[in-house]
DNA sequence: CACCATATTATGGCGTACCAAATACTTATC
DNA sequence: GATAAGTATTTGGTACGCCATAATATGGTG
C-alpha cells in the first residue's frame, strides 16, 4: 500500500525535509488549528521567534501560503491570515463538486474491483472515527476516500487542486461535520456514490459526488452566516 | 474603506508593484516564452545576476513558481523549469473542460445578453488576431473570452485555478492555434458556446466548452507526441 | 594502469545585519 | 484642543557569510 505517485522503488518518503517545509507545515497548521485565526498578522519577525527559524526562511512559507490563498498581504502592511467570506467558500465547494463528480464518472467508467474495494475500506474508517468521535479522524479518512477516487484514476493534477482547496476551508469542514446527524448522512450519501461506482453507472456517480459536496456546501453556508451575522 | 480582499471598488490596479512580483512576472515569461527551456537549471546566482536583485527576491520567486507548478525541485539538487509530460497535459485539459464547462452553463442559466454581448466582442478579438497572424494576440483574446465567461456569473476562483493551469501550457496553445483549419474550427466551436448560452441552453453551453477543449487537447497531444518522440 | 581517498568547486539551505520607506503611535507645541 | 513633529514598528529589499552536500577533479598507492 501507501504506493505514493509513481516510485516502484522502495525508497523512503522523506529522508530529509528541509527547515523551510517544517516550517510551513507548522503555520499552515497553526492556521487551520486556528491557532491564528482570518484576520490575524504574521509579522515575520515574531513568526521568526515562534518557530525558532530565520527570517529568510519565514519570509518563503509566507510567499507559498499566499500563492496558495491561505495568506493574504496588505500592501506596506503585511501579510495578515486570509479572511473566507462565504461567496468564496461557496466557489470553493462547486469547484470541488466538478472535480470529485469527474473522478467519480472516471471511476465508474473503469470498472475496477479494487476501487470499489478501496472506498469501502476508507468509508469504514470514517465510519469508524465517527464512532470513536475521533474529529481530526473523520477529516483525514474523508480525504483519504477521495483521494482514492482521484489516485485510482491517475488524476493526481486534480487531486492536487482539490487538496489546495480543501485548506482554505478546513475550519468549516470541522465544522460541517459535527452538525446533527451528518455522521450518518455524509457517509450514506458515500456509500451512494460507491454503489454508482460499483454498478458503472458515471452519470450517478458524478450525481452522487456531486450532492455529496453540495450537502456540504450548504451546511457551511448555514455554519458561515451564522457565526457571522454581519460582516 | 477597503472592504477587505474583493474590491468591487475602482481602485488602481497596482501603484506600486513590488520588485519581487515584477521579478516573478519576468521570470514567468520568460519561461513560457521558451527562453528557459524545461529541464533547464534555474541557479539561484544566475538568475540574480540576470534580473539584477537579491537572491532573497530570487528564493521567493522560486517558491511561489514552485507551487504553480512551472518549477520543479530536485532534492539536493535545486530547482528546474518543470517538465510537462503528456499525461499531465492531459489531465490539465481535463480539468479546464470541467471548469470552463460549469462556467459556460452558468452563464446559459443566468441568461444576461451583456454576457453574449461580451463574448462575441471577445470572439472578434479573435478573429482579428487570427487574421492579422498575431499569434499572441489570439492567445490574449482567448483568455479574455474565457474570463468574460467565468467572471460574469463571478467565478474568480476557479478563474483563478484555469489560469493557474493556462500557464503551465502555454507553450502547447501557442502550437495548437497555429495548426491547420484551428483559426476556423476554434472560433466556430466558440460560436457555439455563444449559441448555446443565448439560447439559455445549460447542457448545450456546458458541452459545446467541453468540446473546444477536448479537440484543443486532442491537437496538444499530437503536437507532444510528434515533438518528444522518444522520452 | 587501475583504484580508492582526498581536495576543490558549485550550489542550495540557512542565518545575520543593515537600510529605506510606509504606517501607526506619541508627544510637544501653539 | 488640534495640529505638527518626532518616534516606533514593520515590511520590502540588499549584502554577506557560513555550512552541508553532491559532483568533479586530483593525486597518491598498490
Amino acid at each position: 500500500m501507501a504506493i505514493g505517485l509513481k516510485d516502484s522503488t522502495i525508497k523512503v518518503e522523506r529522508p530529509a525535509k528541509t527547515l523551510r517545509e517544517l516550517a510551513l507545515d507548522k503555520v499552515r497548521e497553526a492556521i487551520d488549528s486556528g491557532h491564528f485565526m482570518p484576520g490575524d498578522r504574521l509579522v515575520e519577525r515574531d513568526l521568526c521567534a515562534q518557530l525558532g527559524v530565520s527570517r529568510t526562511i519565514v519570509r518563503e512559507v509566507l510567499r507559498h501560503l499566499e500563492s496558495e490563498g491561505l495568506v493574504a498581504n496588505l500592501p506596506n502592511k503585511g501579510p495578515i491570515v486570509a479572511r473566507l467570506d462565504a461567496d468564496e467558500a461557496r466557489q470553493i465547494y462547486e469547484i470541488r463538486g466538478a472535480l470529485e463528480g469527474m473522478a467519480a464518472r472516471l471511476c465508474a467508467e473503469r470498472r475496477d474491483s479494487t476501487i470499489v474495494e478501496a472506498l469501502e475500506g476508507a468509508l469504514d474508517d470514517i465510519r469508524h472515527c465517527y464512532r470513536k468521535k475521533d474529529m481530526p479522524g473523520v477529516l483525514a479518512s474523508t480525504s483519504a476516500f477521495y483521494q482514492v477516487l482521484f489516485s485510482k484514476v491517475d488524476r493526481h493534477v486534480a487531486w492536487g487542486i482539490v487538496n489546495l482547496l480543501t485548506v482554505r476551508i478546513n475550519h468549516l469542514r470541522s465544522m460541517t461535520i459535527k452538525t446533527d446527524n451528518r455522521n450518518v448522512e455524509g457517509p450514506a450519501q458515500m456509500e451512494r456514490i460507491i454503489e454508482a461506482i460499483r454498478r458503472g453507472d458515471g452519470e450517478g456517480a458524478y450525481r452522487a459526488a456531486m450532492d455529496h459536496v453540495t450537502s456540504a456546501a450548504a451546511i457551511a453556508e448555514a455554519v458561515i452566516s451564522a457565526q457571522s451575522p454581519a460582516v
